[in-house]
DNA sequence: GCGTGTCAAGACCTC
DNA sequence: GAGGTCTTGACACGC
């Protein structure tokens, strides 16, 4: 078990997702801030390295508008061999790496528009990963996107445009996480039949979302979805419940006692865990010792 | 130097 | 149809 953190390290003083305003784009501009991004991060993977967090998710925003069409340069190309690098270290140290596109990326909109610019954005962070040479075990994580009043006919959008539009590149990474008011684990498995794709779990969503699944046999379904020798083991994302908030709010620090029970209950099961909580790598580390206290990483 | 309105992009809810 | 909310860090302007 890897256990890990999202794309901020709050211990450092820098940050990987650098950018600038649309109205101020230069290629110069560009080049200057993804260096320092590319920078960053690789300081960000030695501090979890010599910190044993081996779980990690990169940032969007490592390349500022890289699929937006103003940004026509070929930074591919540019930073190739920084890329590779950074690939290396993470194979080198054995890590396990995501990608979170964010909201904009639905794959089910009926508004062709959006779904051209979704797939431009995976586009984008799959080829992040393959400059960086890593296998198909590093994954590209998004959600089943809109209902739009009919579950059915999205979902089944959704598999139209999975088979018919995204490159292989895309499909050999992408995965789907049950969200926290639309589409339940149940939805994501039949997306799974639909598709193939692996399901990322997430426990506080599946808690606020659910067809009556416990939590063990929720996450053993999730795992069930993942080919070992192509997808690696079950990555899922954890929170808790942030007190007194409104429901599915992460909390700020890690309720040590919950993660604790969540490792009792889903004994013996194999899975790499980001913990999805505002103090990142805080948060991360406690994880990671009371992990390793029950000989689970 | 600090405070704050705004930022490429979507969906959904309320009014 | 307009506007607010979700979520949310960082830019960039104004003072």
């Amino acid at each position: 078990m890897k256990i890990g953190y999202p794309c901020i390290n709050e211990s450092l003083d820098c940050t990987s997702s650098r950018t600038f305003r649309l109205a101020s784009y230069t290629e110069e501009r560009l080049i200057e801030t993804v260096e320092q991004n590319l920078a960053c991060l690789r300081r960000i993977l030695e501090y979890n390295v010599q910190h044993g967090l081996l779980f990690f998710r990169l940032t969007s925003g490592l390349v500022p508008f890289a699929s937006h069409e103003v940004n026509k340069y070929n930074w591919q190309e540019h930073f190739k061999m920084t890329f590779r690098r950074l690939g290396s270290y993470i194979r080198n140290n054995n890590m396990r790496i995501s990608m979170h596109p964010d909201q904009f990326v639905v794959l089910n909109s009926p508004n062709e528009q959006t779904v051209k610019n979704s797939i431009a954005e995976l586009v984008y962070q799959g080829s992040v990963l393959d400059l960086m040479g890593l296998d198909t075990t590093a994954k590209l994580q998004i959600h089943g996107g809109g209902a739009y009043g009919d579950k059915a006919s999205a979902l089944s959008r959704f598999s139209e445009v999975y088979h018919t539009m995204l490159p292989d590149a895309v499909k050999a990474r992408l995965c789907v996480e049950n969200d926290d008011r639309t589409y339940s684990l149940r939805d994501c498995l039949y997306l799974h039949d639909l598709t193939g794709m692996p399901i990322i779990f997430d426990n506080l969503h599946h808690e606020c979302v659910n067809n009556g699944e416990p939590m063990r046999e929720a996450v053993e379904m999730a795992a069930a979805t993942w080919q070992p020798e192509r997808d690696g083991i079950l990555m899922m994302d954890y929170s808790s419940q942030a007190l007194g908030e409104r429901k599915g709010r992460h909390t700020q620090s890690i309720q040590e006692q919950l993660f604790h029970d969540f490792l009792i209950e889903t004994e013996g099961l194999d899975m790499d865990i980001m913990l999805e909580i505002k103090d990142k790598e805080d948060s991360a580390l406690k994880a990671l010792k009371l992990a390793q206290a029950l000989g689970r990483a």
